[in-house]
DNA sequence: CCGCCCCCTGACACAATCCTGACGCTTCCC
DNA sequence: GGGAAGCGTCAGGATTGTGTCAGGGGGCGG
């Protein structure tokens, strides 16, 4: 399992719970490595790019909440909030902030230890998305730094609504996207019924990107569902 | 926010707590489903393929953990589990089994919708897709991400009814579907009677998926009563 | 102020799907 | 043996979904 020895970040600053974690994560096989302050915290974050970190709400030089808020400014880490504060608000506030989790003081081993491998999962599923710049489907390729497309070498010009529609396609291909998924996705919540926005600018982009627009390779469509694009 | 209208299925069996969850829900713009037993749950979930899941331990038909377990045969879909027991091994066990966080009763509804924003963005992050995985049922293969059928590596084309149809038998694969659970689920619970319209639709699928489409090996008649999808 | 480009919208043709009725078969009960 | 009920099959027509085209309106830059 991917979970084994992973190395884990835990903030805190009560030299009692830090020996209490440090043992029992320890027997689990992590890797732990230690911060007491929220300044500490991001350099050991930065140096030693923990899988998981734990973190104290209650830090002498600083509010967890904006330090969690600090660390999605940057890293998409599992953050799994400790804290004696149980009140809702600071629930709430720290779960918005970016937390993936939230345990209240006092809690038990195995619970936070089950959480921990909730979290490392998510982490390990995430992970294997390509998040990367260029996107290349068969003959077509998508550069999102520079905003380029081309089919077959030649470049081809899209308008913005066209270029969103694309690349949505794009990193998802393979997949069937519904209706309601891309129109969410390219124009926003409140357009999940015009599916006729769909058909006009598919036709538009096959016009664009496909060598036959009547008997499309790339953009399929999946009839009563939506569409896909092939990757095959 | 993408969280808006997200589709939630909400397994619950106490009348209560079901409506205080379905107007809470409603409330923050939630498309609520509603099932009230384990079995009905995995005939919503395949059918209607909610963006999350609340489930309650506490069903009168089965154990919720070993639902969790089902469900995450074939979908990544995140599940909070919503408990009266707050032992700390239930909550290890539901965790582990792939739920992805546990909350007891009684809870506060600003705690829930928190973490219910944090499993979203969890699931918004893992990619734009429904996070469906494969069934496999003997020679029977379907896709849900890619809404491919296959039977022994040759690809099957369905229509929107015939793969609604096909999902839902292949998930409950094993166990008999009476006429009227399949009606309610595949076209909605005004069509309960019309029992013709499931002859015509599993003849259809018969001649697609079956070698001999008049001996019929996964999809078998259980004759006075309804249909089931032999799983060996 | 003008022109260009892009997005939205409506109308229409075509394709595919779903519904519906008729009919033959089997099974079970009388 | 006969009838009824349930099931499987087939084919045509209604309905829905999809592709396509063209034009108006609004925003942006010159």
């Amino acid at each position: 399992m991917s979970e084994l020895a992973a190395r884990v970040l835990v903030v805190e600053d009560e030299q009692q719970m830090l020996r209490f974690l440090r043992t029992a994560l320890t027997a689990q096989g992590y890797e732990v490595r230690e911060a007491v302050t929220a300044a500490e915290s991001i350099v050991e974050a930065t140096t030693h790019n923990p899988e998981l970190i734990l973190l104290d709400l209650g830090l002498p030089d600083g509010d967890g909440i904006d330090l969690t808020r600090r660390f999605r400014e940057w890293t998409r880490v599992p953050i799994i909030v400790i804290s004696a504060r149980g009140r809702e608000d600071d629930k709430v506030a720290a779960l918005d902030a970016g937390a993936d989790d939230y345990l209240t003081k006092p809690f038990s081993v195995n619970e936070l230890l089950a959480r921990m491998r909730v979290a490392l999962r998510h982490a390990a599923q995430a992970g294997t998305d390509t998040s990367s710049t260029v996107i290349e489907v068969g003959e077509l390729r998508v550069d999102q730094v520079r905003r380029e497309v081309a089919v077959g070498g030649r470049e081809v010009r899209l308008t913005p609504t066209e270029y969103r529609l694309l690349v949505l396609m794009a990193a998802n291909a393979g997949k069937v996207l519904t209706h309601r998924q891309i129109l969410k996705a390219v124009w926003g919540p409140p357009y999940m019924g015009e599916t006729h926005y769909l058909r006009v600018f598919m036709a538009q982009l096959r016009r664009k990107i496909e060598a036959d627009p009547a008997r499309p390779r790339l953009l399929v469509t999946e009839p009563g569902v939506g569409y896909r694009m092939r990757d095959v």
